[in-house]
DNA sequence: CTAGTTGCAAAGAGTTTGCATGGCG
DNA sequence: CGCCATGCAAACTCTTTGCAACTAG
């Protein structure tokens, strides 16, 4: 990835416009597809994987259809846990220091060093239960 | 569901041999081809799926392939969270009483119901840190 | 100009569906 | 004997790979 290319442009800018969801490959490319801007699902998946590896985006697996989301980090992702509702698919991110507590215990107890990205606590939110 | 047959017994005797494991079907399949015993894999994902309904069996998805892991839920398994390492894939069974406190603090402060089975911990093992 | 990047098409992997055959009750 | 379950093959979905054309530097 040594060339600034207009695709990659386009999509960190809609990556970004869009932190506050986990947007699937399909929901990239049809945001493209219909603003008639031509993106390959290749060049998508080949961008999302290196921007992953970066550190700058998240990846999530979608407990559904088996599919991924990508998400944009931002600083304060490092902080919290994502909680997801099985039924309704929203995404919750948590701020919570009881959260914080529990990494620091499961690391200095279990030995386990906790992913805060790839985490996804599943449940069932307030409006679903 | 309404028929008693060999390949329904065999799956779920299979599955209660392995209850510390997470099998996937290809694993499950393998089994029994070696043992020479025929059992399609559309029985098997069909089987699978209406045991998860029926709350006899939990699925997990794996972050690596995004394949699908099936595991006997038992009794205890109510009690404790899986924390997966992202690098060797080993899934530990984490039985403490800090989880029990998280899962309380969830529900009355921040009103979501976490689902222990579909909830997986990503993180790195003691061994891969 | 050179080498990295793109986008199409095709290949792979996991899962689901359609349908004729087989087996439970 | 009727209806459900099975197993094969084909369809489907998501993702990756091969390759020729394109383009940033």
């Amino acid at each position: 990835m040594k060339y600034k290319t207009k695709q990659k442009e386009l999509i960190l800018q809609f990556l970004k416009e869009n932190k506050d969801k986990c947007l699937t490959v399909k929901e990239i490319k049809t945001n493209f597809d219909l603003k008639q801007i031509i993106i390959g699902q290749t060049t998508i998946y080949r961008y999302l994987s290196n921007l992953e590896e970066q550190g700058i985006i998240s990846k999530y697996i979608n407990n559904v259809d088996n599919s991924s989301s990508y998400q944009y980090i931002t600083d304060d992702c490092h902080l919290h846990f994502h909680l997801k509702c099985i039924k309704c698919g929203k995404i919750i991110h948590l701020e919570c220091l009881k959260l914080n507590d529990l990494e620091k215990h499961i690391i200095e107890k279990h030995d386990f060093k906790i992913d805060n990205f790839k985490t996804v606590i599943y449940g069932l939110c307030s409006k679903c239960k």
